[in-house]
DNA sequence: GGTGTTACGTTACGACTGCAACGTAAAAGT
DNA sequence: ACTTTTACGTTGCAGTCGTAACGTAACACC
């Protein structure tokens, strides 16, 4: 079978199932052996792929983030007003069914990991930051001087940006129910988004 | 030396150790010698007062539950408004500072960690439940039903944790700035609490 | 159709891990 | 004063870790 292979694509599989691993036994269960016997093959397979663990484990960051970023991408397309596509993007990232809870317990080890090697943070960052100003644009779009609740595009996107996050993690421990969360949610897409803020003024 | 030892300080000597650990090299740098070497100790000692690494680590993240709740507590007294009380609580939590940064990578550390072990989880919910309700309080307070932003005081209780917690997240990754995240809270809680909301109405 | 390269698997090594067992010295209890 | 308990330190063990080295079989190429 030599030299037929699809270098990436085999990169991919192998970072598939780290992240598998890491889904459901956490971060410190990953291991070359590990990752190797998840996805079938020996760990010296592993290490024909990746030079050392740590390349292994800044490619499956990047797998990641590409990956959120995709799925963004994937949910605010086909919304006919903008409200609706933020509220379609944001609800694509709260883990609300087990497959997204995978995916956030996944993103949630990482964001705690690249806190402490920051050369892993940029591919997060980069998320984060597009993520702010595609918020802050679709706002832009919809406020005027009047609308605008004494703040910027800016600090509204991050703000959205931020409660989803945070009502994320907070889904993840199981704090509350998710339609709790979703209510919130779109309480606070109301405020931004909704005209009757001023019904009682 | 036997006998004299408070055995409760003892360990929590040993979780600060821990702590330490996890807040500039991460839970996986987290083994029972380096605990001791980081209190000065052996890793004999370690063993003598906690059965199992499970039994530490789930000791320390109650250090960190209990930690959390008491700058809470502090944060919260002399406000002379629910809205300033609000605010020094919640600005407390977040990581603006060196050693709030470091405690937020515990934080963070933990409840990524809590996420794969459901069962240390019940300490960190305890938190986030005691927390939300808190806001729920201060917030019913002042709200009228002219000043209701058409959710329920647990639901603008619930959104503003989320708010700050996601805010705390972006922080640690650096982000953006930290005065940039505290504008964002202010004007979140201009919206909540500012009866300027409706001076556009 | 050799030849060289690629794609693995296998093995080995030193370091590290959690944990159990044992040793010892100091104080408390009697 | 003698015994028991407590508080450690030390040692050892079986297992896992990342990584380097080596072996081998299958294809690409000329």
């Amino acid at each position: 079978m030599p030299k037929r292979v699809d270098h990436a694509e085999r990169r991919e599989q192998l970072a598939e199932a780290l992240l598998r691993i890491v889904a459901d036994r956490g971060l410190e269960a990953v291991s070359l052996r590990h990752v190797g016997a998840e996805a079938g093959v020996t760990s010296g397979m592993v290490q024909h792929y990746f030079r050392s663990k740590d390349e292994l484990m800044a490619f499956a960051l990047e797998v990641v983030s590409e990956r959120v970023q995709a799925r963004a991408a994937a949910a605010m397309t086909g919304a006919d007003s903008a409200r609706a596509e933020v509220r379609a993007l944001v609800i694509s990232l709260l883990p609300l069914d087990e497959p997204r809870r995978l995916e956030g317990r996944v993103a949630l080890a990482f964001v705690s990991y690249s806190t402490i090697r920051p050369e892993l943070a940029a591919a997060l960052q980069q998320n984060t930051t597009g993520m702010r100003e595609h918020f802050a644009e679709q706002i832009r779009q919809v406020w005027t001087e009047e609308t605008r609740l004494g703040m910027t595009p800016l600090q509204a996107a991050t703000g959205l940006l931020a409660l989803v996050e945070g009502l994320g993690m907070h889904l993840l421990g199981e704090h509350y129910a998710p339609e709790e969360a979703v209510s919130v949610l779109d309480a606070h897409l109301e405020l931004l988004f909704g005209q009757s803020m001023r019904r009682s003024g």
